[in-house]
DNA sequence: AACAAAATGGAACGATCGTATCAATCCGGA
DNA sequence: TCCGGATTGATACGATCGTTCCATTTTGTT
């Protein structure tokens, strides 16, 4: 069990103490555009699994250092702070997963017209899990660890509406306008918790928390997310159903 | 934002220098039936809001000393090490909130053989959330806490399987008893994925995350547990029937 | 081959970490 | 009033923290 932490005074004052900064040389993209990003992006693998077994506080630079062996002065030199190197692990999955909701945004938008409220709810659990799912079960582990730290952060008011607001926040509104187009007379506060509980319910099952395991006595896996998303899906999609067709909303 | 961590190894090692415990002079429970448990209970409380808001490796033992302005070697006379504080801070609330389910429990049993489908169903999810539901919105900061706490490590394996599977555990047993008795032919992976879904929708309403606050632009507040979870009910009810009445469950 | 830029290795800084020690103080029962 | 255990104050220890600096090596381009 790791024990230590940070006070948050501490790093202002630190920070406070030191305010220019001294321009360091630090990339932002590879100039390169193929074949030799070895170390930036060990870094990030490396950052992400850690991040997801034992959450931000839970890591040091060092146990990313050390697991990667790479030298500490790297993760300076490409990210920065730890802040930032968090940040950038975040953002590296993002993009990917956005840009493929987006398509599926645009896509779905002529047929909605057409479409019962059944399915755009449905299209709505889709959107929100299928680009996510395929990837985290297609087998590279570094989607499962993407999948927990937002599971995780989803979760905590400081990373919610920290530096994972910026993530969350304009896929949510998406969602919550999608969802209007099924249930117009629906209020915001309607929509929006109907949304967040979907989340809710779906970033615990993407978290793999390892709890089905122990409740099934090991006979069913929270890594199965084959199992489960099918079960998942009905209840996300009945639970936003009744929740938005409630009269007082 | 706060910084440091800690590296696992260092903890065990440091432990493993000094395997005997010097049988320390520490009190298990006071001796004193009322008066005056001050500080033993004021770093309770202190641990429990810091733990909430920046999770166990985001809170140094300083920073509850500091905020709750005692001495660092109290926290070590009363709880031991942090961990052991962590999960009494844990423990205090549970006891309270697990024995008046089970009393919830016990109350049902002679009703259920007459009761519909839907009517178990929503027992599940009134004796998961009433109790602390009730807690929550009665006004005592600690409680609010407290659910943050839960909402946070119930998504984080680490601590779904660690610390708190002794807290979360036999509950689940419970009420996938209870959901199976609504729903006899659900096979054990369909109980425990629905009970666990509304575990992920619930938690992740009741952690009050702000995410409403920034939706909404201010307009509603994940705060205000009263009115959302009139629509958390019908969305985990919803879904818990639509899951457990799935034919290929 | 030569050279500037990109990147790494190695070491260090000061601050903070969890935990322990021990004398001084508090406090209820005799 | 006194006394012994319960509790606190003050301080310390060694380890680890995030971050930085600079000399050295690697690398892409001329």
């Amino acid at each position: 069990m790791p024990t230590a932490a940070a006070r948050k005074p501490a790093a202002e004052k630190r920070r406070l103490q030191k305010p220019v900064r001294t321009a360091k040389p630090r990339r932002e993209a590879k100039p390169q555009g193929e074949a030799k990003p070895k170390t930036r992006d060990l870094i990030l693998d490396t950052a992400e699994q850690l991040f997801a077994e034992r959450g931000f506080f839970g890591v040091s630079v060092r146990d990313i250092t050390d697991t990667a062996a790479i030298r500490l002065a790297s993760v300076n030199y490409h990210f920065g702070t730890k802040d930032e190197l968090f940040r950038a692990v975040v953002e590296r999955r993002f993009r990917e997963i956005d840009a493929e909701r987006r398509q599926c945004f645009a896509a779905l938008e002529p047929r909605l017209a057409r479409m019962s409220k059944r399915e755009i709810v449905e299209a709505v659990a889709d959107i929100f899990m299928l680009p996510i799912l395929t990837r985290v079960t297609s087998g590279e582990p570094g989607w499962t660890a993407y999948a927990q730290i937002i599971a995780h952060g989803a979760n905590v008011k400081m990373w919610a509406t920290g530096i994972l607001a910026s993530v969350l926040d304009p896929v949510a509104r998406d969602f919550a306008a999608l969802l209007a187009r099924a249930y117009p007379k629906a209020s915001d506060h309607t929509l929006f918790c109907a949304y967040e509980l979907m989340i809710g319910a779906m970033a615990h099952a993407l978290g793999q928390n390892g709890r089905l395991d122990t409740l099934s006595k090991g006979k069913y896996r929270s890594t199965d997310l084959a199992a489960i998303y099918p079960k998942a899906r009905r209840f996300v999609v009945a639970g936003m159903m009744a929740a938005c067709e409630a009269k007082d909303g």
